[in-house]
DNA sequence: TACGCGGTGGGACGTACGTCACACTATGCA
DNA sequence: TGCATAGTGTGACGTACGTCCCACCGCGTA
């Protein structure tokens, strides 16, 4: 593991609470896994023993209604966490997780972390804390899948998006989503058809320009309205 | 506060891991509250300093949008909690609690639970665990929001109710949810119209009786059908 | 008795968005 | 070089559900 790869692993919730010393130990448990785009982690029913932190590269966590149409739950990128869930209540997988583009990935047994859940109560509260905003957040989302229209949710996906991955530029805001406009859809919850109308009607009015799996924000202001 | 509300208490998950004298001590910090149906405890945008448990009756947590639409999260009936998330990740209250019925409730100050999660880790380790099953509930919701029209959100609501406030009757299974027609169609995120339509349709096809504040549900096997 | 008020029942109408259909453009792969 | 396959762009059409209506019912208050 490069010293770049402690860096971000030392910038998730799991380990922003412990000393130098605890995260080294924590880290010898530390299994590293790599994916190419499109490749599957695990699948929703799986039984899951193991969490991951993304160390480089983005992984969707997706879900498939019985009649095969998907839902995806999150993007992750370079510090986040995921597979937690069934550390604290053992139950199977309730999404899958797959690779959006190449990626590396830290994994870490549920057996291994236990002690440390039990033994350092700083750990504990530090996770607490993140679930808590996990919850605000998803409780956000789901107000606006009531509220808020298919183009007022695809401006703020890619607000979202872009204040994870995006990179300032001479044109505008660079935001290299890898998603395609299907993947955005299924972020959305909404048919790819739409999503992609009210792409163009955005680019239309100059607030952003598409390019392939990425957007330009040209005009943040705008798109911030829209969204709300 | 009596033997009942103990038992009651010792139910809900803070309590849940701890031994007779354990929890003993944590009651000794509780302070009641009475609220009259209707009457708020906390509003959105207020700092919260105390959690809640429902000893007796029920309780809705619901989020205004900015133009005075409302959604509503849960109704909590007996032994169930909230107000924790502002304990864990300190930020102003994301939703109001406002009574459903007239109801007790247990307040803690996050103060004097603070040293319990970090004094004992099973306390915080349970936590987590209610937390984890909290996300993956809100997580099923988001996806029927997506995938499920309003009878079928409508179905697996009553569903839900049935199964936490359900009585079984001679003439079938009394849900008493309280709700109004309106907090019902904010509770699956629709208009009181459609939601009233739903219901209309159920009772016409002899699935359920309506009654005031409560439905008798005749035939769960199709209801429960029809909500997936 | 009358009057409001909160809640329910249900019809008429408009529309946002899903579905279907097809054309077009990249990107790989033989 | 060509062909397949994945992704994008756009129009036509149907429909589920929101909005707007109003009628009705029960209940409390004057």
């Amino acid at each position: 593991m490069t010293d770049r790869d402690v860096d971000v692993l030392s910038r998730a919730p799991l380990f922003e609470a412990l000393d130098e010393q605890g995260a080294k130990a924590l880290r010898a448990n530390v299994t590293e896994v790599r994916l190419a785009r499109g490749q599957t982690l695990f699948n929703e029913g799986e039984t899951g023993d193991r969490l991951y932190v993304v160390l480089e590269g983005k992984i969707k966590l997706t879900r498939t209604a019985p009649d095969g149409r998907e839902n995806l739950l999150s993007v992750l990128g370079p510090s986040e966490m995921f597979g937690e869930l069934s550390l604290f209540d053992p139950r199977p997988r309730t999404a899958s997780a797959i690779a959006v583009t190449e990626c590396r990935l830290a994994g870490l047994g549920h057996d291994d972390l236990r002690p440390w859940l039990t033994g350092h109560p700083e750990v504990a509260v530090q996770l607490l804390r993140a679930l808590a905003q996990r919850l605000r957040k998803t409780n956000d989302v789901m107000a606006d899948l009531v509220f808020t229209d298919v183009p007022g949710r695809v401006a703020k996906a890619l607000l979202d998006l872009a204040e994870r991955f995006g990179q300032p530029s001479e044109a505008g805001l660079h935001v290299h989503h890898d998603l395609t406009q299907e993947e955005l859809a299924q972020l959305v919850g909404a048919s790819r058809e739409t999503v992609n109308k009210a792409l163009a009607d955005f680019a239309q009015r100059n607030w952003l320009r598409i390019e392939a799996r990425a957007v330009v924000i040209l005009d943040i202001d705008r798109l911030r309205k829209r969204s709300k």
